[in-house]
DNA sequence: TTAATTTACTAAAACGTTTTCGTCAATACG
DNA sequence: CGTATTGACGAAAACGTTTTAGTAAATTAA
């Protein structure tokens, strides 16, 4: 391994300079900056990261945790997408990733640990349980935090606008002339909320009445779990002629249903989705939906983070907006 | 932050004696032990990974690399389940991973100079252009290194079992009847290779010829190549009454050419899928597919790495087996 | 000319571990 | 009883950086 003494020797100067020289502090002079940074590149030099952390307490790391209770964060193709996103705006700053877990080697060891222990600059929050006491632990620690989707009082967040989202969706149904409008929705978590609120403020703009029984709750990405609670509002006595889904990917477990039952979509009945994911381009019928912009939301969360760990800034709560894509799962409905 | 020394203070003893309580020499008396170790967890001591590293030349990192041409590398649900089982099973191992990548901060930087520089133990290679030189220069360096679906001579190789998945695939077809199968096969990796190796092998046994328009390339995971081509085959004079794809994900494109060509799955064509990904038991029809372990190839990846991390072990070459999963996308073909 | 300032560099300590040699009792052996 | 051996611990160096405080020479100011 090649060390900066190495290069002090080759160069003649001490090895401050060479650290200096390479850090680009002023006070060293033009030639011997060259010479060295010449002669490091020469003999293939590499800086060692733990020596640097060592005496900096700044590892060039962020930690990420995506977690899920289901586990599937890695498979869910919107968070992939943000993780993705996450870790090519980390790179382009310098920056690697590490995945912040709670149980590593045999020990347990909590999220706020396990960044102490790898160093962590900082962290990207997404996709957790915001109640459970470790994520609190961390985000009341004194390591910078970025939330995706959800608001802490005093840290910056990234969130996608989903009121708007739900809200769009609803509208645009409702413009189609539909009355009857479900809305299987997630988990009750925060997200959750803001759509449905998004959603009753357009069913109230366009003067129609939800009936509980067309507000279902079911779980993202869940397919069986979407498909049952599809199976539960097509046997009502007054089954809706449209439905929003909680996302593309478990829209699929609907459309098994409703595909089923001998219906079609969207002549017998519209859906749409939420996410906007590759897959709801491809389907057939391609699905009416909303986009979440996960390549931003990632991008943005490492701006914001990178910058409160290197400068100080104010805490600020960065909403990113999606688009309505249009698809052909929706269909005029006249009303008897 | 509480360091060794403060543990050595509060008891009473030296920092080097603190240091092999914790981590276990046998020269040190149960009773020192059990002093350190509660003092230890009562200040809530973390070990400073970097320090650690400084001395051992062990980082409990280990490096990922999996990029993709086509930068899908994280969203293709089948390399994210393999990702996400390399981070658990290096987890209960202890190490934490890294994505490895090759333009860090602004500066280009090559896979194995950032290997070096965050220290990674070993790296984990999978999904990516095994010719490139960079690649190359990784795979021939000193650190440990395990592939998935790919194989160099003096190293350890976790891989699928292509040609058998081909086969079976194929050869339940044959078996169902047809007689007309096409496959659309990827680009020309080695896995494409293994995977006509095997399709051709079912033909074989089973006195099928194939002619060259039967077999089309197109691009694993991309649902609009695979598309084209099963248009291709559907305006064939003669087209094939059995289809296999590429991937589940892709095939999406086939359906959707199929449909729209007012023909439907599988009465009028059968298909077959390969992955065996989640979108694939939930899809209508239920695809007829080969199942990929993801995760035993993740694990098993990971063992074998530490293995040749912590110890000193054979290059190998092992295979996990997938799995047929029927679904209902393919038809009994009653030649007339 | 002398004093003050600037420029370009260096010595050395420090970051928190691990690990190699010691050391010094206590015990075992002949 | 004297000598090995063992057991339990400590001193100190080392890992590769960064950074503070300094120094000597060169330049500028008075």
């Amino acid at each position: 391994m090649v060390t900066i003494k190495d290069i002090s020797k080759e160069c003649g100067v001490s090895p401050a300079t060479v650290s200096k020289a390479l850090n680009g502090y002023a006070e060293i002079s033009p030639e011997t900056v060259e010479l060295v940074k010449r002669t490091a590149s020469k003999l293939n030099y590499m800086p060692n990261a733990a020596a640097r952390l060592l005496k900096t307490n700044r590892s060039n790391n962020i930690g990420v945790l995506f977690v899920d209770d289901t586990m599937s964060g890695l498979t869910h193709e919107f968070f992939s997408l943000i993780l993705n996103s996450v870790k090519e705006e980390a790179e382009t700053n310098g920056y690697d990733i590490t995945f912040i877990s709670n149980n590593i080697g045999r020990q347990k060891m909590s999220f706020l640990q396990h960044c102490k222990y790898r160093n962590c600059d900082g962290v990207v929050i997404a996709s957790v349980d915001f109640q459970n006491p470790e994520v609190l632990e961390l985000v009341r620690s004194d390591v910078p935090v970025v939330t995706i989707d959800y608001s802490f009082d005093n840290l910056s967040s990234i969130v996608s606008d989903n009121q708007e989202g739900a809200y769009r969706l609803a509208s645009y149904l409702a413009e189609q002339g539909h009355r009857k409008i479900a809305f299987i929705h997630g988990e009750r978590t925060l997200v959750t909320q803001k759509r449905i609120r998004g959603f009753n403020r357009a069913m109230k703009e366009n003067g129609i009445e939800t009936p509980d029984e067309y507000m279902v709750e079911a779980r993202y990405h869940d397919a069986d779990s979407v498909r049952k609670a599809t199976a539960a509002l097509l046997d009502l006595d007054e089954p809706p002629t449209a439905i929003m889904f909680p996302d593309d990917f478990s829209f699929i477990g609907g459309q098994t249903e409703i595909f089923e039952r001998g219906l079609s979509i969207p002549d017998d009945i519209s859906v749409c989705g939420y996410d906007g994911i590759n897959l709801s381009r491809i389907l057939n019928p391609q699905l009416t939906t909303w986009y979440q912009n996960a390549d931003m939301i990632g991008k943005e969360s490492v701006r914001k983070l990178v910058e409160s760990i290197e400068g100080t800034s104010v805490a600020e709560q960065i909403m990113v907006s999606g688009e309505f894509l249009s698809g052909n799962s929706v269909k005029r409905w006249n009303s008897k």
